[in-house]
DNA sequence: CTCTGTGCAAAGCGTTTGCAAACGA
DNA sequence: TCGTTTGCAAACGCTTTGCACAGAG
């Protein structure tokens, strides 16, 4: 919590209650989506509004703190900044995990060809997650 | 335009020619979001209705006819489905290109890493392309 | 001829904004 | 105390829906 408070304090954001437990609720899941983060704050704050959900995402968003997960057909989950890494979502159960994966390779070499100077590589994997293959043999 | 009507067919949709101008515009820019394609149809057909462009993306997205592609904190834009390459987004201009890259070495270890049938690998590099780097030496 | 697609208008949702009161620094 | 944040309600903008007519197969 003190932690938090000095996380947040570097961006410039105050520390208010719902900020804490909202990058608490983050990290506890990894990766949240708007819906699912309102319904687990107003398990400790009842009164919270949604907009206060929505400006607080933005405002973290807006400077880094937070990262934005777009993937095509569902919705933006968001997930604290951390080292580059990769996705990997389950089309079944709508499980994303992280994996870490060396971009060096892919990155240099699209860049060689494109001219792009490349600042963020983003990576998705979509497929089937170990616990969906058990449950259903056939895909 | 035969061969639209016959790519249409072949997805059980029929082929109008708002549909059919609507393949050729996505063809044409390569990546499009709504409110262009809508612009850009709009001059063929000054009656369109943006549901109707609504409605038809839906209903080739939902086929696999199209494919769509989210970018974080930009608008969603659509491609014809074609085969397995990355994208190249410059955060300047926000130019959006295709680059054909070989994703075989880093699925098979996210795969093998993670225990996961990967159906789909998505790449996207974020940066600076060459026309920018010219224009502001300073980044 | 039948079923799908189109255009229009209205409805639906997710997200943002304005404001007064509460709160953090 | 001062500037930021909160909660509420209203506004906004994007997307979808219902319906009658038009058009493709």
């Amino acid at each position: 919590m003190q932690n938090y408070k000095e996380m947040l304090n570097k961006y410039n954001l105050k520390a208010t209650p719902q900020r804490i437990y909202m990058i608490k609720e983050i990290e506890k899941k990894g990766h949240i989506d708007i819906d699912d983060l309102y319904e687990a704050l107003k398990n400790i704050f009842p009164y919270i509004s949604l907009a206060t959900v929505y400006k607080n995402i933005n405002s973290m968003t807006k400077n880094g703190f937070l990262i934005e997960v777009k993937i095509p057909k569902l919705k933006t989950r968001y997930e604290l900044s951390k080292n580059s890494h990769a996705h990997l979502l389950c089309k079944k159960c709508g499980e994303l995990t992280d994996i870490f994966i060396d971009k060096k390779w892919i990155t240099n070499n699209a860049s060689e060809e494109s001219g792009y100077i490349i600042e963020n590589t983003l990576v998705t994997f979509e497929g089937i997650c170990p616990k969906c293959q058990k449950d259903n043999k056939f895909l």
